[in-house]
DNA sequence: GATGGTATCTGACTTAAGTCAGGAAAAACT
DNA sequence: AGTTTTTCCTGACTTAAGTCAGATACCATC
């Protein structure tokens, strides 16, 4: 007696709506009615195209004008010409604008932590909602370059040492590893790339530059929630245009048997295996790819 | 270099809003405003008074007076006065406005259909989903009586019997137990109440009761992703305030000591230990409630 | 049966949201 | 250069949503 998906769903639906529709309140509370305080919000978020905030906002073009009419004249946002095309806006938050948004996101903070707040299955709380927050935005994940010294890729290489540690037999263990310098992942030597889901980091590579033409391959690492979405593909080429943006002619990378998913990866985009190129304990595979 | 949780929870709820205000827009698209159509679907959804609404909609009454005139004048709801207080008015859907109501049931269970179809971890999202509209609704579930040979009990004893085989070393079969007539569960001799969140069976219990003014508690069971909330106990005590309605002097029930929780839970609730009633292979303590 | 409280309704508002036709400026195409 | 397309703006609307001050009918209680 399976219950019915469509109904499972629909309770879900239902109680995230009532639960959520108390974040959306934050948009409210501030004197600003709900749609200029979303346009002001996606400003906020980056979004400096007026035509993609309306898409993105479903808005008629004339309610859209108006809005970012009455936020101009608040003082929150102000207008630039684009640089290429002179019909285009670019909308910036000034200062006054930046101060109100940072009211809005410590507003919604204040009510996740609430919610969260008192909870003693928060812990499966959050795995589920990240669950379902990285399935259904699969198609939003982006890919940018970052310090490979910063919080986002400390939160991915730990993960990704915590799955080598699972997957190896005999364990991993960082400090017998070659472990990459920072630095040599940082341009104009080599690249440190995180697929940002929404401003959470879902996956890493890094491009280590030997700083003569060649680099290595590291740390490719996919969230496993999101796996099985071609993200690692994504990340690959991402690596691999950026390396050769960088100047770089030929790619090499270590791997494990006990990691099939990569190698087969590797070996479906124009890797070829060669020769073992470093006395690392982990590694018993090894590619090499010209660009 | 765990993420933060709120960012988690925000990432979350963009998600989540972004989908489901897909399922929002199934309230339109049948030519009713908004507001309209939200209260049509309160009142399907078994909500017949109107303040009761008010409260849940959070409307001015001045404004939900009016929606509901506009309903009553397409014919879709009827109002009758309440029995015991002339101010109140009980609302109900006519056969017209069923089919409408019906109509957009289909229409948002195709758009959640539509959204599950086609993701190749359907049964993973759905789990994630449960816990979080468990955790995020468990204020809600409300105790009813209900067909213990219905779809709804079938679910729960199917999962009542799976839960002792993992719970108990030697296993559990149904068909070694002595298994309690349905009949026996049906008043006027007893009764079976299932915990519903919001549709979907959440927990139940069974009182199975013999004709001689004594009865059994049986199948006391709780889905895993509510327990925690005092759902139990509640299913508890709706069983015995159901058994004393029914005339039901003495109850008695056996189970086994490898399910402390609910062991404790029948001492903690005045439930006295009794030596052994039956000769059922699987329970190993006995207890009896004089009501 | 007077009093106070409750549930709903009515009418007169204000504000927000959404629509639409048309127009100006810039870019892209021919 | 002329035409078309794109991007945004403006003004004149309609509709929906929300607010508020009473009015009406009913209930409970003394």
């Amino acid at each position: 007696m399976p219950l019915d998906p469509v109904a499972r769903f629909r309770r879900f639906a239902r109680a995230a709506t009532a639960e959520l529709g108390a974040l959306d309140q934050s948009f409210l509370g501030r004197g600003r009615p709900l749609g200029a305080a979303r346009v002001l919000n996606a400003i906020g978020r980056g979004q400096e195209d007026l035509a993609e905030i309306r898409v993105h906002l479903g808005l008629d073009s004339g309610l859209a004008s108006r809005l970012l009419r009455s936020l101009e004249q608040e003082g929150l946002v102000e207008t630039v010409r684009h640089r290429e095309d002179g019909r285009r806006r670019v909308l910036r938050l000034t200062a006054k604008g930046a101060e109100e948004f940072a009211a809005y996101e410590s507003l919604s903070d204040a009510r996740a932590a609430k919610l969260l707040a008192g909870r003693p299955d928060a812990a499966e709380l959050l795995d589920a909602m990240d669950r379902i927050a990285l399935a259904l935005g699969r198609q939003h994940v982006a890919i940018a370059e970052a310090d490979p010294r910063g919080d986002a890729a400390l939160h991915c290489l730990g993960e990704y040492y915590a799955e080598l540690g699972r997957r190896f037999a005999q364990g991993f263990d960082v400090n017998l590893s070659r472990d990459p310098q920072a630095a040599d992942m940082v341009p104009p030597k080599g690249s440190f790339l995180i697929a940002w889901s929404d401003g959470l980091p879902a996956g890493c590579v890094g491009v280590k530059g030997a700083g003569d033409g060649t680099a290595e391959i590291k740390r490719l690492w996919v969230d496993p929630l999101t796996r099985g979405a071609g993200l690692a593909r994504r990340l690959m080429a991402a690596a691999e245009a950026r390396a050769r943006a960088l100047g770089i002619g030929v790619l090499r990378l270590d791997t494990n048997s006990a990691l099939p998913e990569a190698v087969a990866l590797y070996r479906r985009d124009g890797w070829t295996e060669i020769p073992r190129f470093n006395d690392d304990p982990y590694p018993d595979l090894f590619f090499e790819k010209a660009l």
